[in-house]
DNA sequence: GCGTACTATATCCACATCGGATATATCCAC
DNA sequence: GTGGATATATCCGATGTGGATATAGTACGC
């Protein structure tokens, strides 16, 4: 299905979601991710450091190794931050689902029933 | 990405939408998803008639040639009609969209920026 | 020191969806 | 009857995903 006007996949969303409130590694992200969603969304690790690898690629975001910082983090651990362009891209794609529910409430597919009394 | 509680796809959904004010053959589909996405969306004949066997599959939509009711109609045309478990389906796949946008308003990343006043 | 469970990252394979191209056929204006 | 828009269907390659697997570091008990 064509939607030009953005690029970013569920996967990809949910990670920028996460770094909203600040940097995580990995393994971080995809507990967050569970929480935050209740359990509705869970990012298989496959799923999860591929796209990561792309984010970083387009400068969604940004990463460096904990051990650079912080002797008590774990050393394996890569930290991501979300940048600029990884918030605005974020935005962007809030913005279209809220046009698609928009969309969904142009039919009267919602219309209450029943609802009447 | 795992998401249990939804096994629609968005190309799905599109049609469903479509479908909730009335029957319609896949070329006007096409057609009303277009417009009523303002362009954003557009769904490529694979895509479209793919998606309408999954759904007749499912039993979330149903079809009748248009030749056995009206003459004026083309021959050529399938009409499509959603089912009540299409609309069940829809509404749910609508109320998922709604948590998500509710997931990411939990994140700061919404958070007004320079609107102090 | 050793084993074990959890943490953490990375890669591979199979599957599903999708866009675009192509094929075929019908309708309508001329 | 020719050409262009309508209408449906199928094939191919690209992409995203889940799950399994591989590899290690960390924490803890003993």
């Amino acid at each position: 299905m064509k939607d030009p006007s953005s690029r970013i996949t569920p996967a990809a969303f949910q990670i920028l979601l996460s770094l909203a409130d600040g940097e995580r590694h990995g393994y971080a992200i995809m507990q967050e991710v569970e929480q935050r969603t209740r359990g509705e969304v869970l990012l298989a690790p496959g799923t999860l450091y591929r796209s990561l690898h792309r984010l970083l690629e387009e400068g969604l975001v940004e990463s460096h190794h904990s051990a650079e910082e912080a002797s008590s983090a774990d050393s394996r651990r890569r930290v991501y931050r979300i940048t600029q362009e990884g918030v605005a891209t974020a935005r962007q794609e809030t913005q279209r689902l809220q046009r698609l529910l928009a969309s969904a409430a142009a039919t009267s597919l919602l219309d209450p029933v029943g609802t009447d009394g």
